[in-house]
DNA sequence: CAAATGGTGACAGAATTTGGCACTACTTCG
DNA sequence: CGAAGTAGTGCCAAATTCTGTCACCATTTG
């Protein structure tokens, strides 16, 4: 009782976050404001809405004041921020879609897209940071060819984006049912070692202990994924055609954001 | 000072949140861990740290717990979040982006993706919300034809997006050169009635007062847009051939995810 | 100059958070 | 079964932080 309801009432109250949040909206709906104007509306004193300015200021929205007779505050209409709570997969699924876009060729805004994506991937735990690295550095582009089969690209498996990540980062088997293009049906143990786009259609490249070679397989043609724990994992050299380059090597801004 | 050096040495020193990542980032690290451990790891009584734990799970982290002798906590690992701070701008960046993925009919993990996405949408202050739901309403997508020439399209104007927000939401007219497939070169003055995605191509649907008419300008070949304030802006239907289809109407999810 | 406005410093009282303690419930080990 | 180790709860006083009040400064406008 005493942790939950606390966090509740002081949802429902009067909060700093709360009180803040509606300073921001105030000064977004009416334009500009004033600081007594302001203390008025969201019920507190004026003191305590210029350290609340200031903490805003602090966070990153740009306030914009205008001292003497007919001045006030305005909101930078730019800088206001939104918070959202993603999980890692999520982030994953952003990322790796924007880079799929790129990639296709056709995505306007990527400038805005990547700053995005850029301040995401930096409130990741630092450690997730480094798995997304690995794994961003598994991702192959290639050259989109007017000539393909543009519409073949089924649906995927939802689990699949789970098992890459755990087989990618923790060094796993991937096992998997494979349907391949003459509908024969079989049962794949590999170890993944590279992600490759050739837009439209997307492929695990996997190292087949078993043949003793790379094999590509079509990602919508993958089932039941799964991964699976293994000791003699370990990353091999990939043989691109030379029109295939890393996702890391096309945008490399994506790396220079953090440390790693 | 004391606004902006109280709040430093709270990030610096041993804040509620700092308290929180640091449980966060030790279950992360260690796997599974007692209450006393962290207790002493955090330098805070266990206490505190059980209170902490409950606010976690408010907050949505799956913390699992063993009691009886060899037992702790255990953070799961798909729960973890982090916590953005996105600009308005980047938000529809992103939106529109993964909009145009699923236009072209090739993104896997669309579920994560949106789900992501629909996060950071409810993130939002509720006006921003209505604007974007506006902005979605003019986002028509067509077929992707395989004979379209596809590597037509070249790089937009950044500032166009900032311009489209600005004309579709506060109906303004949007004024820019336009630079047609003959290279002539003309200034338009259009109200922004819908954004078509025709992959790989994007076009921006416009009533030109001047013609008395729409016209579909290529987004590529637009530049130096501008939001130009007006009085007479009106929605009109656009005349849509039968195989586009709103984007609000091939993904509803995305507006039911809030209440407008 | 007077009025209106943003901004700062200091301090006391209000509100919240924290620590300590006693206690319960459950599990494992001997 | 009993002992020990573990998560979890309730309560209250102490510590800490937040808030309001007041005095004051700097700047701009009329």
């Amino acid at each position: 009782m005493p942790n939950s309801v606390t966090i509740c009432n002081k949802a429902r109250e009067m909060n700093v976050r709360v009180r803040q949040d509606a300073i921001v909206r105030s000064l977004r709906r009416n334009g500009t404001s004033t600081v007594d104007a302001l203390a008025e509306e969201v019920g507190a004193s004026r003191r305590t809405v210029l350290r609340d300015i200031g903490a805003l200021r602090n966070e990153g929205y740009v306030i914009h004041s205008d001292v003497g007779r007919g001045g006030g505050l305005q909101l930078d209409p730019q800088s206001m921020q939104t918070r959202a709570k993603l999980s890692v997969p999520e982030v994953f699924a952003l990322l790796i879609s924007v880079a799929a876009m790129r990639a296709a060729g056709n995505l306007p805004f990527s400038e805005l897209a990547d700053a995005g994506l850029a301040k995401i991937e930096k409130a990741l735990p630092s450690d997730k940071v480094k798995d997304l690295c690995a794994f961003l550095e598994c991702l192959h582009i290639g050259q989109l060819s007017p000539l393909q089969n543009l519409s073949g690209m089924g649906k995927m498996d939802p689990d699949l984006l789970g098992a890459f990540e755990a087989a990618f980062l923790g060094r796993h088997f991937i096992r998997f049912d494979y349907r391949d293009a003459k509908e024969r049906k079989t049962e794949r143990q590999v170890e993944p070692q590279a992600m490759l786009i050739l837009p439209p259609l997307w492929y695990l490249v996997g190292w087949d202990p078993a043949r003793d070679d790379f094999r590509h397989f079509r990602m919508d043609r993958i089932s039941s994924p799964e991964a699976v724990l293994t000791t003699s994992f370990r990353r091999r050299h990939v043989p691109f055609e030379d029109d295939v380059c890393p996702y890391s090597e096309l945008h490399p801004e994506l790396r220079s954001s953090h440390s790693c």
